[in-house]
DNA sequence: TCTTGACCTCAAGTTCACTTGAACTGGCAG
DNA sequence: CTGCCAGTTCAAGTGAACTTGAGGTCAAGA
């Protein structure tokens, strides 16, 4: 089992079809041939897609992974961006800590109005002053049509 | 100085005026009325505009956070509504703990390719299992035309 | 009074990461 | 041989949250 088809792909890796044809366009993943129409890939792309998805994660647009391969297509990862990156995580778990204490404050906050809290009060200014940033809604369970 | 005006809220609430405009487009605000064409708002809009960006940074999209207030304007916030999104943000930050510890070790590790270093390729299967968003990108300084 | 500049409206454009639709192709089961 | 169906292409659409552009208005300063 040299080559293995999209289909296949998207079944190991739970990226779509129609992502992995994107990320193809996009130059992240290249597919190594065709039986007839099809494409065929070479399984190090379950390593690539795994690359993808990490770097999604820790907050890369998928240009940024893109420039992450060496035009030879290995890896090549500069080490001080994913130093500067964990410390941009760093500083986005501390504001989203923050965020999650003072809703689960709010959340059991005696106060009649939320906005007769000190602590809600307080939890306002720091969102108004932070100028921060939303973290993306977790979209869960986006499978079936 | 009963009210103001929208340049007035802009350079107190650090929104821009086409965001406000937006804003009560939206319904998420409300002006009061004009003198000539210019918007006129109540201070209030103040605590509005915090408890917007409040909800923003914690997850809630606007649409969610225009239905947090009641139709009389009064934010009428739900504490079980609360708690929940405070649950999300902190699997969000554990997440965000495990990549941030990842590309900490990434960044110093001494194998001569990430592929070949054990913990870049447990945090890859972490990153490729979680099937995880991405953290939007900080925009920094987006101010000057 | 006239000019200016900040504000106005409305529509369209932007970015990101995909998804969807329409029309088509081709390997394989029957 | 014939259909089926999962693949293919390409363009366009989606959604979130704004921003931008064109063309218009008006309060205030010179």
């Amino acid at each position: 089992m040299r080559d293995i088809d999209i289909a296949e792909v998207a079944e190991l890796s739970g990226v779509r079809a129609s992502t992995l044809r994107f990320y193809e366009e996009k130059g992240l993943i290249a597919s190594h041939g065709r039986r007839g129409l099809r494409r065929l890939f070479d399984p190090a792309v379950l390593d690539r897609l795994a690359l993808i998805a990490l770097g999604r994660a820790s907050g890369f647009t998928l240009d940024e992974i893109g420039r992450m391969f060496a035009p030879d297509g290995r890896p090549r990862i500069d080490r001080k961006m994913l130093a500067t990156k964990a410390d941009e995580l760093d500083r986005t778990i501390r504001r989203l800590n923050a965020m999650r204490d003072g809703l689960r404050h709010a959340a059991v906050c005696p106060a009649p109005s939320h906005m007769e809290c000190p602590t809600f009060r307080r939890l306002l200014r720091v969102a108004a002053a932070g100028k921060m940033e939303a973290p993306k809604k977790t979209k869960k369970s986006r499978r079936k049509s």
